[in-house]
DNA sequence: TCTCACTACGGGGTTTTCCCCGTAGGAAAT
DNA sequence: ATTTCCTACGGGGAAAACCCCGTAGTGAGA
């Protein structure tokens, strides 16, 4: 029998390992490669102008103007159809199981073996969903049953994170965003909350991680 | 004229990755991936079982067992014929400086267009070095002149480095390393000096831009 | 031999962070 | 209508982080 061919998209910043990645997949001509994009955003508007919708949606997390998470929340709310694999560079478990939570179908690490992404997007195609073997944890089981709500982040939480990863003091985050230094210690106390951390350092971490602040030395160092 | 054949080592942690853009890059058969590797230390081991040695290696900085920089450092003792093209996810400018003192011959984000990495291997083939855009700044050419030295962490640096990324305090990491809060208080003070921060938050973000520490989740965390 | 870097500590201090306790207004959802 | 969440404050206090000031031994290298 003839199969058809899987349309797919795929997101990531890296132009090079989208085309690596993409000339590998492409060879048998089962998958086409129907919109590139370097994040988001730019995948969006790709996707609000294309005449077809893709099948399969291949999603890194940590991208810039938009990452995965916010994608996903658009995705899931107005392209339902598109079911995506998230394909991700480092294996964090946090990060993952929140873009389950978002509705993504399956997942990957890049470390996989190339052929692995095929297959996957063939069993995403054919049953709606991929599992890996990392999908046994338990925290991935109990948020795909919704049993844990992920928490989501304030605009305000989100410029106190920002500050936060810089060596300002909470005085000075307070004067930046132009509120009492306790205002900011609140917010930051909600963070701690959320995130179940208890100091500023263990927050940032946890924040890398998610790939909600970009990780860059401070601004001031020379090496 | 006929051209000759560049053979290349391929070393990153990302087997797909790795997979795809090899798939690219061969596709003209100017370049043969002669080794793959996914950490520094796999790549050390065959390069030392191999008939011909390399021309040129791509070569990552974060990865696991062995991180990029600590493979430069080898390379340029061991096998100085290799050139390194260092090839690395973010653009970090102090990540790649240091690679550059290390020794690489040139760098490309993985953001690039796949072709410009054809374009940086033949470049390093026939001229010794690769500059992209990126390599005007003045720090780059400061430690390129050897007017900058690098610091170098000592084992004692890199233990409280790695405890500083936990929600421990500096009692609990000196009861860890059986030594007094002092030292350690000491030790951070060499850590702030040579990386040019103040606090602890800078210290750990630092830390994870270079790739020193792998940017884990605290342990005890849900989500 | 003399310096230099690393490590290990201590005294004594300031600043910052973190943690309670509150109050209060506004917006959204039930 | 009432709850729930966000935001914005404040008082007061304990703990941690940060910053000087020292001393001292060790081992590497000039």
């Amino acid at each position: 029998m003839t199969q058809p061919i899987i349309n797919i998209a795929f997101v990531d910043d890296h132009e090079s390992v989208r085309t690596g990645i993409a000339t590998f997949i492409c060879r048998t001509g089962r998958i086409n490669v129907q919109i590139e994009a370097k994040n988001g955003k730019d995948f969006l508007q790709k996707l609000s102008k294309a005449d077809t919708i893709p099948d399969i949606c291949l999603l890194d997390i940590n991208m810039p103007v938009m990452n995965g998470y916010e994608t996903q929340m658009e995705l899931t709310k107005n392209w339902p159809q598109v079911k995506t694999l998230v394909l991700t560079s480092h294996d964090a478990e946090l990060a993952i199981c929140r873009m389950i939570g978002y509705g993504a179908k399956g997942f990957l690490v890049k470390s996989c073996n190339a052929s692995e992404i095929e297959k996957a997007i063939i069993s995403i195609y054919n049953k709606g969903i991929y599992h890996s073997e990392l999908a046994r944890s338990s925290l991935f089981n109990a948020i795909l049953h919704k049993q844990i709500k992920l928490p989501n982040f304030t605009e305000q939480e989100m410029d106190v994170l920002r500050l936060c990863s810089t060596q300002l003091t909470y005085a000075e985050i307070a004067k930046k965003l132009d509120v009492s230094e306790k205002s900011v210690e609140g917010t930051r106390n909600s963070l701690f909350r959320k995130m179940n951390v208890t100091t500023r350092t263990a927050l940032v971490l946890y924040a890398v991680e998610l790939g909600l602040i970009p990780h860059h030395a401070p601004a001031n160092s020379e090496l």
